[in-house]
This record gives structure tokens, C-alpha cells and sequence, in this order.
DNA sequence: TTGTTAATACAACTTAGTTGTAATAATTTT
DNA sequence: AAAATTATTACAACTAAGTTGTATTAACAA
């Protein structure tokens, strides 16, 4: 079950994403909000704002957990099938508007799949 | 720095990817050596076959570390780029021979990526 | 066979995230 | 507007996966 009542934490986290189209890992989302709100909590409004197809998240280098804002997601699923990618250089992560085409296997059923690219971002590279 | 001696806890681990074209998660291997070997002595001995280039390491579901034998690699580097596929019934990893084209990205250099596909293996859906 | 030192076991720790629960606050009902 | 309802929160305690420090052990070279 996703977001019932509209509190102070949940426009707390929102906000955090309101000037950002990148990602922000839930680690440094706990971080920043940690004179406000428990990490339980954050933890907790992550969850139910991916259930609400608001943010979708994802594991980056090292198994950690990023959250990003979903484009064309919606309660009923998600639907973020785009790369993501994280800067070996600063350590930005964010969505890259691409389609990775995974092919079809032989005997197998193709469920979902994650991509993750490192590399430099063009701060870093450009 | 690699493999050095070859100690029965070295051999213990290889032996479990000798009859296994399949990937192995770590938690697995320290859970079927744990009668023998110490699990910080698994980690260490996976860390150092992964430097010599005789495993490959990579990330599943819930960021958990799977190892698998390499094929192309070597000690001067890894060139697994194949997609790692994990079944969604059995549990089961393993890697696939398959080509993933990640496509040139605008003013970012790209340095590596991991594909992690989901869905139904052979015996779960075949 | 002995000496050197890589490798190991063990205990303690770290990090990211989860769970249970009494208290609090958002929202609905009266 | 006040009371009632219950979703949400803070807090403490816990879990799981992996890491670190170190005295002891065992490969293997001399």
C-alpha cells in the first residue's frame, strides 16, 4: 500500500527530488534528512513512493540502493527499463533516456533487467 | 595481489565451480564450506581468484556478490560484458553468451556495465 | 629440516537496511 | 470545532552480508 496521508516527511522527500532529475541514493536521502526524520521513516516513505509509481528505484555499485523520479511509471507497475549510470569520477548517478534492447533467449522468459553503466559523466568527461 | 599458495581452501573452492558452469553466490559458498574453512577465509580466497582473473564477480537481486568462472579474462583484466540472468522461480544465476550492445552516450565515456536480467530459466519455463 | 611469510581462524566490527511497538499527528466523523 | 480513528513516526533493537585486525598455522623455499 503506497501514500495515505500527506506529511511533513513525504513532501520532505519529494522535495528532495523537486530540483533534481538525478538519482539520490536512500543512504544520502538519510543523511540529509536526518535532523528532521528517522531513517526508518525515510526508508519507509521510499518504499510506498515506489509503490505509488512516483519514484522507481535501483541498485548501484556496491549493492546500494538509489531512487530516482519515474518518468512513465504508474501505480499499476514500472515501466523504467532505461540504463542507469553512475560516475567512477564524482560519483553521480542518474537515468539515461535509452532503450537497452535485450534479446530474446532461447527456452528463457525475460521478466526484467537492469543495466548499469560506469564510467565518466559529462562534468567529468566532457 | 592473487593466489600465492595452493592451500585446500583454495582447492575446496574451486572444486565447487569445477562440476558448476552455473554462478555461486558467496553467502552459498561460506554456507557449504563453513564446515572447514572460516567464512572471512572464503571471502578472501573469491577475492583473490577474482585478481587472478579465474572468477568473475558481479551483483544479483538485492545486491548480494555471485561468482562465477571466467572464460575470456585474465590477470590483466575482466572482459566479461555478458548479461547475468536470475531466475525468479528457482533462485538459480548464471551467465549467458550473449553480446549486450550499450549504445555510444553523448559527451560520457563509458567504462563498464553490468546487465542483470530476470525471469524464468530453461527448467523453470521451458 | 628449518626459516620465512602467506594464509587462516576467530572475534569484533561495519554498513545498509528491517522489524516491532508505543506514541503522535493527519484526516474523518460527529 | 472537538472527538474518534488509524496511518505514520521515532526509537531501540535487530539482521544480513561482508570487512578488519591479529595471533597462530601451514605452504614451500632454502
Amino acid at each position: 500500500m503506497g501514500i495515505i496521508r500527506k506529511t511533513k516527511s513525504v513532501k520532505a522527500l519529494l522535495d528532495e527530488f523537486e530540483n533534481n532529475s538525478g538519482a539520490i541514493s536512500a543512504i544520502e536521502l538519510v543523511k540529509r534528512l536526518s535532523s528532521n526524520y528517522n531513517k526508518t521513516t525515510v526508508y519507509r516513505v521510499l518504499d510506498k513512493l515506489e509503490d505509488d509509481g512516483i519514484l522507481h528505484s535501483f541498485l548501484g555499485k556496491k549493492g546500494i540502493k538509489w531512487y530516482a523520479k519515474c518518468e512513465d511509471c504508474s501505480v499499476t507497475g514500472h515501466f523504467d527499463v532505461h540504463p542507469h549510470f553512475q560516475c567512477v569520477n564524482c560519483g553521480k548517478v542518474d537515468c539515461l533516456p535509452l532503450d537497452i534492447k535485450i534479446p530474446k533467449i532461447q527456452n528463457r522468459m525475460v521478466i526484467a533487467s537492469q543495466v548499469l553503466i560506469q564510467g565518466k559523466c559529462e562534468m567529468c568527461f566532457g
